[in-house]
DNA sequence: GCTTAGCATGACACCGGTGGCAAATTGCAT
DNA sequence: ATGCAATTTGCCACCGGTGTCATGCTAAGC
């Protein structure tokens, strides 16, 4: 049905492999008979509507200018930031005329088909892989980026630097003298390192400060509302983890009536659309997403192109920063 | 470097066919011989971790076993219910051994590649194609199936019945006892059936009330603040085109110290997880998304494994229905 | 024991490109 | 005109499966 190089290449009255090479632009065409069969060809091209069968193409040169798209259900990446992420990802993956194909780890096993079965060229990860996964994938010498994991480092990676952004974040509270800070993770966030990256951030400024870290585990409810609402040593500012937590948090502290924040002061970790319309707009430490998914497909695709040999692992990290909107502000004056 | 068929089949003193054949499954093995062949091959394609070249097999049956994921700018795919749409048909198409490929459809052309490359056997469209991409898909004979567009009856489609949800809405405020309703749409939104199909549901329940509908654009601001806040004749209810409509509402009537619901009911479109947590939760017409990606895929693979003439568009329409939170109240009974 | 239908098996062409190699052609310098 | 290097061109094997066809084998019926 679709035209083949074979049938280009019996009208033009050359051979296959011509054809083949022209279309390819594998041909410098300074001799002036191969200008005019360029030339020919390449109109006949045009009028036929010719276009490479890429299967045949994978198969011959096995690649298949696929990218997988690798995650778990734990990362989530129909949520929150992953999703822009995930966005520029296709965007410059397809620039280098890659495409990118969904490749989720779960119990169906379909992630073997897609890397056993030689369908992609290289993979991204959201955020690490099982290491069966992962020996399944070094054998086959396909080359990954991580995105927000640091924990190979074998491999090579865009992070964020939580640390510095729990860090601004503790900070930025500090500064508008609160004390009683905590940090609040929920208990539905599977363990991961950027929650201790954060804690860690969050308690190095607490300790410059000299002041009291405490943490929080968001579950059930009513220990948080009893922490903050009922307590009597109740804090007057909260590091979230991530927006989830402040989401509820502020959700919650609306029914009970403390007011943000006036009563209680919130920083959040990502910068959704949404957190600007919350009431009130939450401050929160956000990144830019387009930078995470541009870094990663092109330090992938650039080990791709390399042999094997070349690679090596490179890490990119992202600085987030704070942006303050209305949901943080000075600490109370009646404050024990 | 993997495993072929040749190599197993040499070692099994047997033709390259025959274990392709038992690999594949398409022996019935009834005769003692054959059942004992298979029995060694399998063995010998376990320990020697065979695994099916994809790229061959594509090549050689011109089917690639992926699925198209198109979609447009306009179609935000990596907003709102839209990502949960994809997930489910995600889940959906690796239960049938399929994948879904990443093809966008702007300016790059990268879709060109994607579809007239050979690279997908059939398309999921969010929402609508553009006419050439649309000719280009039906010259291949690609299948498609188009989510939440009912402009061309000739491909099958699932779409959601926003007229009824937006009936139903509207219903739910007339029961409330309120009369100035307005039907708002937010100027960024593009033109789409979906836009038209609720208003005819706002309508249809305000003629029937016998009450004058409104509507409104959403745009500039101003324009808003103007008539909610400093209108004379200012409506005590708001029917949403969709969550962002609400989510600005809601977000500006708190920064003019309108209260919702007591001043003001409003009632969004699409039942995402943080309208359960805005200020107060929203009342919205919700549909469950996974419904949309389930029925899309399964109608989808269906035609695909179906001959062409075979093929005949079905519409499946999705009932959605209403889920009142806070966000709606009684009319005030002050209101003139 | 012989026939025969029915299934398993092997041989081989095919899908549509790619890439290595040898032969042909060209431009340029002598 | 001749030689030479550079480049283009054609030939063909190859990638790893699939599917068809002819042949070989098997088990059941007589």
């Amino acid at each position: 049905m679709a035209v083949t190089i074979y049938e280009i290449a019996e009208l033009a009255g050359v051979s296959s492999s011509t054809v083949a090479r022209i279309l390819r632009g594998d041909v410098k065409e300074s001799h002036r008979r191969s200008a005019e069969t360029a030339k020919r060809i390449r109109r006949l091209a045009r009028e036929m509507g010719y276009r490479p069968n890429l299967r045949a193409r994978a198969f011959s040169r096995g690649r298949t200018h696929g990218i997988g798209l690798l995650y778990t259900d734990d990362a989530w990446i129909f949520e929150g930031m992953n999703t822009e992420v995930v966005h520029s990802l296709v965007r410059e993956v397809q620039r280098s005329k890659y495409h990118l194909v969904f490749a989720p780890i779960d119990s169906s096993g379909a992630w073997e088909e897609i890397v056993l079965g030689g369908q992609i060229d290289g993979g991204v990860v959201f955020h690490s892989l099982p290491p069966d996964v992962l020996a399944a994938v070094r054998e086959r010498d396909l080359p990954l980026v991580l995105l927000g994991d640091n924990s190979d480092p074998s491999i090579s990676q865009v992070v964020i630097d939580d640390t510095a952004g729990a860090y601004a974040a503790t900070k930025h509270l500090l500064g508008l003298g609160h004390k009683r800070i905590v940090y609040f993770v929920h208990d539905t966030v599977k363990p991961h390192c950027s929650v201790a990256e954060r804690r860690v951030g969050y308690r190095a400024a607490m300790d410059e400060a000299g002041v009291e870290p405490r943490e929080c585990v968001y579950s059930p409810e009513e220990n948080v509302i009893d922490i903050l609402v009922r307590g009597n040593d109740r804090p007057t500012a909260i590091v979230c983890y991530s927006n989830l937590e402040a989401t509820l948090i502020v959700h919650a502290m609306w029914q009970y009536g403390v007011s943000i924040p006036a009563d209680l002061s919130v920083v959040g970790f990502n910068d959704l659309f949404a957190t600007r319309y919350m009431t009130p707009p939450l401050t929160t430490v956000g990144f830019d997403a387009a930078t995470i998914g541009e870094l990663g497909a092109r330090m992938l695709l650039q080990d791709i192109e390399l042999p094997l040999e070349d690679r090596k692992p490179i890490v990119e990290m992202v600085k987030p920063k704070l942006i303050v909107r209305g949901s943080t502000g000075p600490a109370m004056r009646v404050a024990n």
